[in-house]
DNA sequence: CTAACGTTTGTCCAATCGGTCAAAAATTTG
DNA sequence: CAAATTTTTGACCGATTGGACAAACGTTAG
């Protein structure tokens, strides 16, 4: 029996397996694009032969198709959990940290999305047109009401979620520019700390002398 | 004959054909990333046969490697033009401004350049750590100079310098997702004023409300 | 014209690719 | 135990890939 991706019912070890072939599939497409990885390597990095991977996922495409669909929940949770209740700078301050942790802590599943972005999403466009621009639209309403009451500075909602995207996900996505910018000695662990702290003060301040 | 990279000598119609096979593979390669493309798909696109783009660049890696090299020349303008004279603000909203305008004229050599990072930087690694390193680290030192003299706000000026290439490079990278989220009628043309704008209130005055 | 040189192409090749298949091996079930 | 089922593998396939090569073609200088 052969294994779709749309069946429901597994076994034990084809849980196991699968969950196996995702991990893999994450570091090599991560690194490599899609056109750029081969299924040898991620049965490789998998540690199994190449038709054991393909009994539990026909098609190259079908493993990449998985990885996607998962990444996009965890990858929009923190704009999700952005809410009317408490303070709107709090709220702003926090969901830019929480972004600035998720590109620290998984930032193979952020170079993913940023290798299928910048190849014109040919695999994932209509989740960006359909549910991702509803989410972002409920969320700049809620934003454009802080903004409406006063609480920040009036500015553009959409524009304003875009730049925390791309200040956040640069330190997953060119981690290696960075760190070779900052060099041996500022480039270790503690880059991400200089990081948030310098986000914070930028979007809440900016760069005009106080005074 | 063959013509090698680092023959200098060059005939009027090497000249032209080189150029065309650059432009070529330069669209080539930021919509496929490197390994994503074909020797064949960049010799359809400059007009000519397979065979006959091998007689000007004997390997695809060289078509690459003369791009990124190019690349990284005109990409880095902007900041050598960052200068002590004049203004501290002026000089870092007009260098904001340059470099959206660049995301929006060479999208193409943006997402090629990002694909490279993304990748591990694996050709280009020498330069990030080298020739870009010290440039970085010398406008920094003018940043720094700046703050201490109270010009702008202190804050981390290599952090900065990455905000603004994030901000301003996602309009180039993410430039699918910016337009799927903004939808039809705000995703158009207009959208880089839009950015524009933000930026310069962001950059400026962050988010705090005034009073 | 002709010889020399630069340019273009058709043909070919070995390597790698995604994927198939049947049969062996392991596991589960009765 | 044995039968049924699931898992694993080696061998194989057609398509595509980057690249080689010699022959044909075009151009130019003497």
């Amino acid at each position: 029996m052969t294994i779709g991706t749309d069946a429901p019912r597994r076994t034990r070890i084809q849980q196991e397996k699968r969950e196996l072939i995702l991990e893999a599939a994450l570091e090599v497409f991560s690194t490599n694009g899609f056109r750029g990885s081969t299924i040898d390597q991620i049965a490789e990095a998998a540690g199994m032969s190449k038709p054991n991977l393909l009994y539990y996922f026909r098609r190259k495409e079908d493993i990449h198709e998985t990885l996607m669909q998962r990444l996009l929940d965890t990858w929009l949770a923190p704009l999700r959990e952005l809410d009317d209740i408490g303070d709107p700078l709090t709220e702003l301050r926090s969901y830019i940290r929480r972004k600035l942790e998720m590109a620290r802590d998984f930032p193979r599943e952020s170079r993913l999305f940023a290798n299928e972005i910048l190849q014109g999403a040919p695999r994932i466009m209509p989740l960006l047109a359909g549910e991702l621009k509803t989410l972002v639209d409920e969320k700049a309403a809620v934003i454009k009401g802080w903004m409406r009451a006063g609480k920040i500075a009036k500015t553009d909602p959409w524009h304003l979620i875009f730049s925390i995207w791309a200040t956040t996900q640069h330190y997953a996505d060119f981690d290696v520019q960075v760190r070779a910018v900052l060099g041996p000695n500022r480039g270790g662990d503690g880059r991400f700390e200089d990081a948030a702290r310098f986000l914070e003060q930028l979007f809440l301040d900016g760069l005009k002398p106080k005074g």
